[in-house]
DNA sequence: ACTGGATTGAATCGATCGTTTGACTCGTTT
DNA sequence: AAACGAGTCAAACGATCGATTCAATCCAGT
């Protein structure tokens, strides 16, 4: 994987740039071959002359913006685990380094912030078989690091507790990347405000009240449902 | 709106259920006509004759799903509301009404847990303009006060920086809800332990760390980039 | 038993989808 | 000049989609 070197001209190039933005705009599902080919001004053919199908196109539209990203990821959590040895690492500096990267690849992806934030969270959020090859398992190593620098900050926290918390951190991240209101240019928060804000969030819900863990018994009625 | 009655058998009721349940489990797009009538073994023509359309079907279970929600979530606000005077209530009973209406309404669904939540959470997250039958202004109005309680728990964030954290809070609850891997009755958290951990988790995150201001001049550099 | 509206059935409509075909146009090589 | 491979083109393939048609069927009211 990464091996493929995509020209920095010609139709090839043309559709998949047309493709990654009609993705970002639409939706995987609700794009056509022949809006594609339409925007890119190309054949129909050209499609899957050049990428072998539909999905081979989307596969690598995905592929191509998702790998930088998880190596710039990786880079910075890499360099927090040098700086910090073992100590535990403050929990906004981790959620920096998870979300940082979106703010510097978009601005060289081409594609306009808020799109490039779709284009991210429409991976996730859609059919996660996009990323079938090799790209889902890189994902999840990465996140198992950043999980481990997360439970030595968290140490209140059960493993358990704390890993579902994440799920809630990554599972708002999602949704404010593909949500269009979320990231808006014309407002007066940027996508930076807009992600401060984000791990302002995460961090203080990662790190909030303990759970208090209730025996099924003692649990006194509706109103002690969910153990708080 | 809300007047209609479905029948409480017959092969619209069927395909109102077969409905609801495809669409939970494969989304709004990726479910045909003809799925949904083989599902509830009825004829190609009969969703077209007793909803007019594939849209008119889907609004349908749409409204009927979300509309008993909103109501019980309005009278559990109320509730609130008189409960507490004008006094400030605690975060988590705010959250807490506008929950566990998910919980309760999802075993009289007919739906499994997961079922429900999927198609309550693909209804916000896949198209909205779903519920334009004034279902979206009941939202919207229901939101708003729900927000009103927020802004007088949590009087120290400024009212910008409060309605982004809700948004994001409402963000993460939609993920929740939509992911399979969520809401699992398999392991050892049900429905409600999620519900619990996503208010402790939201609870937090709307109450956590007061946002620095931060004039723009005043960046330091890329590390500060996100003021905290 | 007859009637008339409500409902169901099989068949088909036009549109769109992803993909494929085969001829055609190039530029390069032999 | 001949041959070749890469790329592009219009056209059409088979499949599926939502919606429609119209005859057949059901069933309560007379």
């Amino acid at each position: 994987m990464r091996d493929f070197k995509l020209p920095e001209s010609g139709p090839k190039r043309k559709l998949f740039d047309a493709a990654a933005c009609l993705f970002a705009e639409r939706g995987f599902q609700a794009v056509s071959v022949r809006d594609i080919c339409a925007a890119a001004g190309t054949n129909i053919a050209a499609v899957n002359y050049h990428f072998g199908s539909r999905e081979g196109l989307l596969g690598l539209v995905a592929a191509d913006h998702l790998a930088p990203l998880n190596d710039e990821r990786l880079l910075r959590l890499e360099v927090l685990e040098k700086n910090w040895g073992g100590k535990p690492v403050p929990l906004e500096e981790i959620l920096d380094a998870f979300v940082r990267p979106i703010v510097t690849r978009s601005q060289k992806s081409g594609l306009s912030e808020v799109l490039y934030c779709r284009l991210l969270g429409l991976i996730f959020q859609e059919n996660p078989e996009i990323f079938s090859n090799g790209l889902h398992a890189q994902s999840v190593a990465l996140m198992d690091r950043f999980k481990r620098l997360f439970v030595k900050t968290v140490s209140s926290l059960s493993e358990e507790e704390l890993e579902g918390r994440i799920q809630l951190m990554v599972g708002c991240l999602i949704h404010l990347l593909v949500r269009p209101g979320g990231v808006r240019d014309d407002g007066k928060v940027g996508l930076e405000g807009i992600l401060g804000r984000f791990i302002r969030f995460s961090a203080a819900g990662l790190r909030g009240g303990v759970s208090v863990e209730v025996e099924p018994e003692k649990k006194v009625g509706p109103q002690a449902m969910f153990d708080f």
